[in-house]
DNA sequence: TATATAGATCGATGTCTGTCGATCTGGAGG
DNA sequence: CCTCCAGATCGACAGACATCGATCTATATA
């Protein structure tokens, strides 16, 4: 038996197709376009991490009250590498922060998980 | 002025603090566990790359319907880049594989998306 | 002005990633 | 047995990433 064949041609492995031609042609088309694929991706890679994960999930429920330095000591990373993260963060449009005296409070930018979130459903 | 202060002390900068202790003490607490925040952080990242989020896209709509041999032609890539795609994709347990024939046909493996996406909702 | 602190940036380092061409593997058909 | 083809693996390479210690910047306070 050689199970389905692929949507397009309807093609079994079975059968003679002339030389030179694919399996089948291609028609089935991602419903994604590229740029919003691209945008999507750009979240996900930013979540890709358990840390950022983390963070973006204290920051969601604390928003705009936690500062970095009450974030430090939560993870076993130092201040310069979670700074690193949180721009991360900052550069995929997932978070913004804002200054307040000596201490800088970050937060979820409203919004940004919305696509992702979307298209997962 | 100085703004509200860290959820943990109700310290604002301008109050005095004894030497060498900290602007303020955690209080916060991510919800969600390492552990989990690995698992989620692995699907996200796979889904950090926009072909590996089209290829998701694709499959989720014709699952077990589509051979490799016509997913080369969607994406401007080799196929060995495309094969490198769907090993980071099947790594995350995010799709699997079927072979029939010459053919292999690949699918979102049921609920693997499941926790990232509720987390995020 | 001088000191102390929160947080960002810099430079270095080892690891991981995306991409390719070339090659290997295994099923199909002559 | 030999050939052809789909797809996976290999080896190489350039670029990105996570991490750190050291340093810089800017603010608060003495």
């Amino acid at each position: 038996m050689s199970g389905p064949a692929p949507v397009s041609l309807e093609l079994t492995p079975k059968q003679k197709r002339p030389a030179g031609v694919r399996c089948c042609e291609p028609v089935v088309y991602p419903d994604v376009e590229r740029s919003q694929a691209t945008r999507m991706a750009e979240v996900a890679k930013a979540l890709g991490d358990p840390i950022r994960l983390q963070l973006v999930d204290v920051l969601r429920k604390h928003a705009g009250k936690v500062c970095v330095c009450e974030l430090v000591p939560l993870f076993d990373i130092s201040q310069p590498t979670l700074s690193h993260h949180l721009k991360k963060l900052r550069d995929a449009g997932v978070v913004d922060s804002e200054r307040r005296g000596l201490w800088a409070y970050y937060y979820v930018t409203p919004d940004s998980l919305k696509e992702l979130s979307a298209w997962l459903s």
